[in-house]
DNA sequence: GTAAAGTTTAGGGTTTACCAAACATTTTTA
DNA sequence: TAAAAATGTTTGGTAAACCCTAAACTTTAC
């Protein structure tokens, strides 16, 4: 049993967008970029990093940057899974496009349980991609309670 | 233009709870009765109380309890609409049984764009109860942008 | 090697949501 | 009806989540 993670609205959001860099391009996301993404005051990115990294999510290094630890990338897929399954229902549901489900999704996914995720994916059939092509990670409680 | 109300969460279930009272039972919530549904100190349910008379939400008399004011109706209406309609999204789409749907709705219904919940709405045919039988309330917005 | 750019620290601030203990009011009941 | 019981409020905290400015420090690029 590992400690659970609790992780405050914001602290995900850090997480999933240090991921796509992580994944995407460079490995290393500076606070100056995360300041900029999110709006607020350099002094704001690093104080939230930190607490990522106490939270041994990010591995961080002072003046230089942040890294995902392996415990990070699997938080941070956890909750893409729920930002893109909840993309998937918006847009076959709503026929909402891409960006307004992508909106919407980013407005609840932090609060939506990982069951109602999974009761989604079902009913649509494990898609394994998003609206616009991302891959929908996989959860293995979600097959096994078909 | 009123001024625009911004509620907390735990506001927005208070505004809820004493909805059902209001109209289905004797018209007012105690504090001692909101601290025991919420399972919080008596102190704290009248500090909430308090917060909602401001907003001017409730009406409030000391030691005597507190009862919606229309602008609360208003907004208590507000919720339960988005509560319900993700109920019956859970239920309909989901096959989730009432409780589990209510369960779940809880967690997300506040934070929903009305546009999303109308969405849904539409999608469903404006349904006019929830699963269990309770009034769906009408936004005037809902059926205009068929 | 120094100046500019980038980053962190220190010290605050606000809001939300709690609690315990002391106090005030209302209700009950003996 | 007066005192005890139940109810409700005030006071004075705590903690977490976000956010900021200003000053100090480190890196980088000339």
């Amino acid at each position: 049993m590992s400690a659970k993670i609790s992780l405050t609205p914001k602290e995900g959001k850090y997480l999933t967008f240090m991921y796509r860099r992580h994944v995407e391009e460079d490995e290393r996301a500076t606070t100056t970029i995360l300041a900029k993404s999110f709006k607020v005051n350099p002094a704001t990115a690093t104080e939230t990093v930190q607490k990522l990294a106490e939270k041994k999510l990010v591995e961080y290094t002072r003046y230089y940057g942040a890294k995902l630890t392996e415990k990070g990338i699997c938080e941070a897929k956890k909750l893409l899974r729920k930002h893109r399954i909840l993309e998937v229902l918006f847009v076959k549901l709503l026929r909402y496009d891409a960006e307004k489900a992508c909106e919407e999704a980013s407005k609840i996914d932090h609060y939506c349980s990982a069951d109602l995720i999974n009761a989604i994916c079902r009913t649509y059939g494990h898609p394994d991609t998003c609206p616009c092509n991302k891959e929908i990670f996989s959860d293995s409680k979600c097959r096994r309670q078909e």
